[in-house]
DNA sequence: CTGGCTGCAAATCTTTTGCATCCTG
DNA sequence: CAGGATGCAAAAGATTTGCAGCCAG
């Protein structure tokens, strides 16, 4: 992967970001600086970024919604292919651990698994194209 | 609340569907039958539904991206009230359950604590107008 | 009559895509 | 020169808002 301006400056934005930025957040910081950096260039580069490892995405945004008639705490399994969100029985008590007991007031723990269904994992092995991402009704 | 037509499809629609469907996705459902149905009712809907607690938001979505300088595994406080996403240090070591290690092949784990933060529970005090959303920032 | 809910449309925000251009090797 | 990266613009998708009309209490 090529070093270029661009990339440089997303990297720096975000060493020791904490602020878990969208890429438009991260568009909108750096166009200050850079007033030509273009807001298609920023998700190209976070991609290339993710590829190499230097950036993590999260699929968690509080101003995300979707909808679940099951109300009560539940956890998910999560294929990072195809999106498929399946919900889990299986109750697991997490302690909340000491250093938030302060700064938060918990009301709910959720956990997430993160990889690869079964489906997927047939197409993957049948195709062996693992870059493109697939609907997970298709 | 009214049991109206419409937030009763929508009931209806979520009523043991496991695919945790946006806004959207139920809007475009439900239009189908109800041609009438307008997408700011579905919002408006979901929102009412919610707050009789007939329906859980969830604020994870696959096809949703923040992101993150801190490549290792790590979890997060999410303050429900102003969104403010905070990295945690405890390392918490959870174990995969086994109902999914067939269907999964898991590669990692993410804990979210969905609580109140410091601040906005300040804020709460004085005010007492819990209703509104807050930006972290102010 | 009044308030809440709906439908419609517009505005806003986010993300993706196509394409011409520009470096760099 | 060839390929990848950028900038620009448009398209597509998601969410919010304003407003008028409707219906039930």
């Amino acid at each position: 992967m090529k070093k270029t301006p661009q990339r440089l400056a997303i990297l720096n934005y975000l060493k020791g970001n904490k602020t878990h930025p969208s890429a438009i957040d991260i568009y909108k910081a750096i166009s200050k600086k850079f007033p030509t950096m273009s807001l298609a260039t920023v998700y190209n580069a976070l991609e290339a970024l993710r590829q190499e490892g230097l950036v993590k995405e999260l699929h968690t945004d509080p101003k995300k919604k979707r909808f679940d008639p099951e109300t009560a705490p539940h956890n998910h399994a999560i294929c990072m292919r195809c999106g498929l969100m399946q919900d889990l029985k299986t109750d697991l008590s997490i302690e909340v651990p000491a250093d938030i007991k302060d700064d938060f007031d918990v009301k709910e723990v959720q956990v997430e698994f993160y990889g690869v269904c079964k489906r997927c994992r047939k197409r993957m092995q049948k195709s062996e194209s693992l870059n493109s991402t697939v609907d997970p009704r298709s």
